[in-house]
DNA sequence: GTGAAAGCGCTAACAA
DNA sequence: TTGTTAGCGCTTTCAC
């Protein structure tokens, strides 16, 4: 399957036509210094007379480097993959990346069969480095990944005491800050639509929302809590349930932008008004979402700040030889629009 | 930069400690034929213990093969990203190829230097072929892989001269025969939403909704016709213009199913009933869509067999070497459900 | 059925 | 500044 064309010229050949060394070319196609400027230009022209592209796997295999990068989106994450969030997140790694010549590789892990292939491309040193996202809480291929020694940057924790290099969100600050402004504005029967709880996020948001309300000196009930998992169709029932449970509902921590959305739907489906009756504040921040709702508040992550932040850790460990670990939380900010 | 760990387990080691030679390793971990079960079974368990992993660069180069297909997203259709047809159409593509044994990489292209250490990843040999996502008419990525002779095949032609392999929708036919229906049905005032018209199967599609006028003796106007992007937020703005022009609008065909979702929701806010006022028809079909607009009538492009195709067709031009161009053209079928 | 040997095309260290 | 050389780790004949 698939061999190169038999005729693709090799280094060797353009080292011969330009009259010089292989080594020279090496230095010319890597931009290596200590060529003089004549050489350079004749090995250029060799190289363009002759069509020459370098072949990476030998430079793989004599450079031990692949110049690539893995992004991994797993199976549970697939949803998201159709959420804004998601594909603003791949922009910003891609633009954190571009500097560094890598490739950006995303790559879907939907069975155990293609975990297995991953882990056998991404050991086999396909990749210098892997980037996950938002990886479930029992899931072992960040371990697995560490264990080859494989620098391995996650967004989000699997729990409180994940090692692995990770990118985080303050979420359980955010939250807080989040329902206590609703309660400050004088909001009473405040209630949270909470991300997938197998997720680590999930669950210091709802941690958040809870010492919100402990510090108020209020009791949180179990029936003030909605799971979804992040889509707006989620967001609809979850907000339709709570509001059949609790009809006096004025305030919503809603567990992403997207959700909030299908949640001001049910409100004013049910012949809520919003803001007037009840406030929604949603989590995560990113221009798709409010451009199609514009009014809604936001607990804001700092998505540049994510991919940059991610790229970064990435670079440094490739750069040290993974000995050892690093972690970074980022703040969120509480943006406030009309509709709170 | 990530240089793997010195201590690697070479190929040739796993030898020494089985007591065989080196192409015997070889065939094992290739599963070649042509070898005793029990020197098998010794191989086997000197990979086991030294918890050996193929070098796939090595593998590549002397092998010639990467194992590995890109599929290419390019700026214009960052967009498409985010919707649920991208992501069905990369669920229907790794389901097709989960038993060839190649890692799909996902390949974001969004400017010129991207566009070009693609080209070099590509050309390098890091992919054996390439998949590309709707490619806009003046785009030359194609030619330019075809040049390099990597199998290539596009979703969706450029123009009616497509050479390069590619796997596309009866767009023409799809549409003429949702119009044609809207008419049987005594519609009289029907518009169409396109997608971006520097998309031939945009304008496939608006010369369907043409022909289908003409073939009942009707004149398209000008004014009937309003531009989308495919998302839910165009569909709705060409939707209010419509109306805005021609108030008696009583059907619609649609660019997409989210472009109809977003041009049902500016009927309804226009105080039209659907479909007693305004039927509409939207095009591709995909479970997610249709979760939330469960009564919209649909163009449907079979998306399971899009992904099949442009597999079959890669294999086939790997396999042979890339000596042929192969085209082939998906039938479309009409799903008509209540609101119409 | 298996081993030995000849590359695959490049980088990097060392000479010159 | 440049050429030479020794691998990188694997697949694949070709003998045995």
């Amino acid at each position: 399957m698939g061999r190169r064309r038999p005729g693709t010229p090799t280094l060797e050949e353009v080292a011969a036509r330009a009259g010089v060394g292989r080594g020279t070319v090496s230095r010319v196609i890597n931009n290596a210094a200590g060529v003089k400027e004549s050489t350079r230009r004749a090995v250029r022209r060799a190289i363009e007379e002759l069509e020459y592209v370098p072949n990476l796997a030998a430079r793989s295999l004599a450079g031990r480097r692949a110049d690539a990068v893995a992004l991994v989106v797993t199976e549970p994450d697939w949803r998201s993959f159709a959420e804004p969030f998601f594909s603003e997140i791949v922009r910003s790694l891609g633009d954190a990346l571009s500097d560094t010549g890598m490739q950006l590789l995303l790559t879907l892990v939907r069975s155990d069969a293609e975990r297995q292939r991953f882990l056998e491309y991404a050991r086999g040193g396909r990749v210098d480095g892997v980037l996950l996202l938002s990886v479930r809480a029992g899931d072992r291929l960040p371990d697995m990944l560490a264990e080859a020694r494989l620098p391995t940057v996650l967004l989000g924790r699997r729990s409180g005491e994940e090692y692995v290099s990770y990118v985080d969100a303050d979420n359980i600050g955010g939250a807080r800050s989040a329902v206590s402004q609703l309660l400050r504005q004088g909001r009473r029967v405040v209630a949270t639509i909470t991300g997938p709880l197998d997720m680590y996020a999930a669950q210091c948001r709802l941690r958040g929302y809870q010492e919100a309300l402990t510090l108020a000196g209020l009791e949180g009930e179990q029936t003030l809590v909605a799971e979804s998992d992040f889509t707006a169709e989620s967001g609809r029932r979850a907000m339709a349930e709570l509001i059949e449970r609790h009809p006096d509902i004025d305030g919503v921590l809603a567990a992403s932008d997207t959700t909030a959305a299908g949640a001001l739907e049910a409100l004013r489906a049910a012949g809520r008004r919003v803001p007037e009756d009840v406030a929604v504040i949603g989590f995560d921040d990113f221009p798709l979402a409010q451009r199609t709702t514009p009014r809604l508040s936001t607990v804001r992550q700092p998505i540049e700040e994510i991919g940059r932040a991610m790229v970064r850790l990435l670079l440094e460990e490739m750069e040290e030889g993974a000995v050892a670990w690093r972690h970074v939380i980022l703040r969120t900010e509480l943006v406030l629009r009309e509709s709170t």
